[in-house]
DNA sequence: GTGAAAGCGCTAACAG
DNA sequence: CTGTTAGCGCTTTCAC
């Protein structure tokens, strides 16, 4: 491959004025530019973005630290994936992805020392010792969530207190008197993940305030447990009528489970969910739902990092709140 | 930050064996390495990853080029990244997400020079440029997918041929007659992306040699059409009992298209699908299936490549026949 | 408008 | 076992 070396020699000028032709700093003749050029176009010339960034301590490359839940719901994590890559793409940034491996703190910052301007987090606790290093060392970076103390920090998120309120009272208005909230596992409400804990407080609160009678549910990870907890709820509880969720697993075994159990949406079971539109719309019957913003929220957190790693003094704290779209899983209580 | 300089300095050591303590390539005495370790944790040192990566040439990096259908539908692609993303992490190497911006070849593979070692691509042609280009450059990669020349190529992909044939001998065996298909869109057929162009000829094939009637459709892009085309084969069309379909938004809406135009599956539609299990269970009926088995295929892409980086003369060319897994969807020809 | 040279942080060949 | 030094490919200051 060739370098700038070869070019320079090739072009018969010195180093500088390769780099100064491919940059523009500073002025350069016709002739010797194009002296340059043609150099650089015979010899299939590319810079090489490591020694520019080893120069210039920036590699225009940005990392997606997701967490290792990943996998076992590529559903709701992957929307957020594309609007960051989307983002970045059109900024001109790379993006890297890192798997949230273990709790070693230090490893991801520093592991790849270097290669990254800045960090998107997701999946943030209420109280987050990642983000607390992170602020720590002043390290550029962005949350897709927030924690309970967020002073001086940038980040997006589903304004989960709206989302939930939103839902009971739609449902509330039909009719519904007894209306379940199932949520994620135990694990991760104790571990205090921010919208886990905010949905279950914001749920309780809701239904308090329309004089309900609520049952909340956690619900353990992977398909099957999904199922099995919608079926007991629909069974050991006769008396529900509508179930909240924002799981998006409950979201899509509760259509099986609800017919399992010999019940028909919405006529015996109402649903409201926190899913995307696109997944709201790809079940059968369709899914009224709090539209999750998944790529926007990749969108914006992207965009916010970006700007902050190119000098832009932006402060933002998004909580966003997308409008209840009703579709076909929810009706009047017919009970 | 601390440099090894820094640590050079404060262990009273040379900088050559302030690395060699970090990289055991040589002896190092017990008290030096014990005052090294100390004046790096003193310092709270981290190696620099660019530094070193421009020495060594090797960043520890792959990229994965994906196609910007991705946003598309990313529920198809997604399992891929995430099977890519769970080998890099496991081997220590990152994994740079790329979108194929535009047909300029040179673009790609050139633009971050030096920041990768590898590349993986998706959605390939018969005939792709992409490929080719990167085979003249001698640079490394891999493909999930194939084209339809592929010497010296490594690759995986599922046997396209194999799948269709499993499929439509499926419902042959239970009495059906009249079978469907509905393929991609006319567009990516024309483009001549491989498994595309592969299920509609093996389609074909496999009619012909069950004797059946058979049409193929194709379905432009998005949940609307996908409903669309479903509802249209199914009432133009009333004599078809069953449909295969390799298109996870076909597959995703039409169980609500058959449901509208007032049929039921399995009892008057049967569809066999080629998307992932756990796609399948989460639509209310489950769908049968030949398993897609997207992660698998990113695992073994990453892997191929990363030993093909690593030195190994691998040269594998794989074909996947995952199982045919019968769920809710398909049953007896009752017509 | 152009050239020479220093140096980003690291590795490894060479010399003791 | 340890130190000195060149150099990976680039940007930028300083001098002309």
């Amino acid at each position: 491959m060739a370098t700038m070396v070869d070019i320079a020699k090739r072009a018969g000028v010195a180093l500088s004025t390769v780099s100064h032709t491919l940059s523009g700093k500073r002025p350069v003749s016709p002739e010797v530019r194009e002296k340059v050029l043609q150099a650089m176009s015979d010899l299939n010339y590319q810079p090489n973005a490591l020694g520019r960034a080893l120069r210039n301590k920036s590699t225009r490359t940005i990392a997606l630290l997701y967490p290792t839940a990943f996998s076992d719901i590529p559903e709701s994590h992957f929307e957020f994936v594309s609007g960051i890559v989307e983002e970045t793409s059109e900024r001109k940034y790379g993006l890297l992805l890192w798997t949230n491996t273990d709790e070693d703190q230090e490893v991801f910052t520093m592991a790849q020392q270097g290669f990254i301007d800045g960090l998107i987090l997701m999946e943030i606790r209420l109280e987050d010792s990642r983000v607390k290093m992170l602020r720590d060392r002043n390290y550029p970076f962005t949350l897709i969530g927030h924690c309970r103390e967020n002073e001086g920090i940038n980040f997006v998120d589903l304004d989960f207190d709206y989302a939930i309120h939103t839902s009971v009272e739609h449902l509330a208005q039909l009719g519904h008197k007894h209306i379940a909230f199932v949520n994620h596992s135990v694990a991760q409400l104790e571990a205090g993940v921010g919208y886990i804990v905010r949905s279950e407080e914001a749920y309780h609160h809701a239904v308090e305030q329309w004089g309900l009678d609520g049952h909340s549910f956690s619900c353990e990870p992977g398909l099957d447990a999904s199922y099995t907890t919608v079926k007991m709820v629909l069974t050991q509880h006769p008396e529900i009528t509508a179930i909240v969720t924002g799981n998006i697993l409950v979201s899509s075994a509760i259509t099986r489970a609800t017919y399992d159990s010999g019940l028909r949406i919405p006529e015996d079971v109402s649903i409201v969910a926190l899913v995307t539109s696109r997944f709201a719309e790809m079940t059968a019957p369709t899914l009224t739902t709090i539209d999750f913003p998944s790529r926007k929220m990749g969108h914006m957190g992207a965009e916010m990092l970006i700007r902050q790693l190119e000098g832009e003094q932006v402060s933002s704290q998004v909580l966003l709140r997308p409008p209840l779209t009703i579709r076909q899983s929810s009706g009047l209580c017919m009970r």
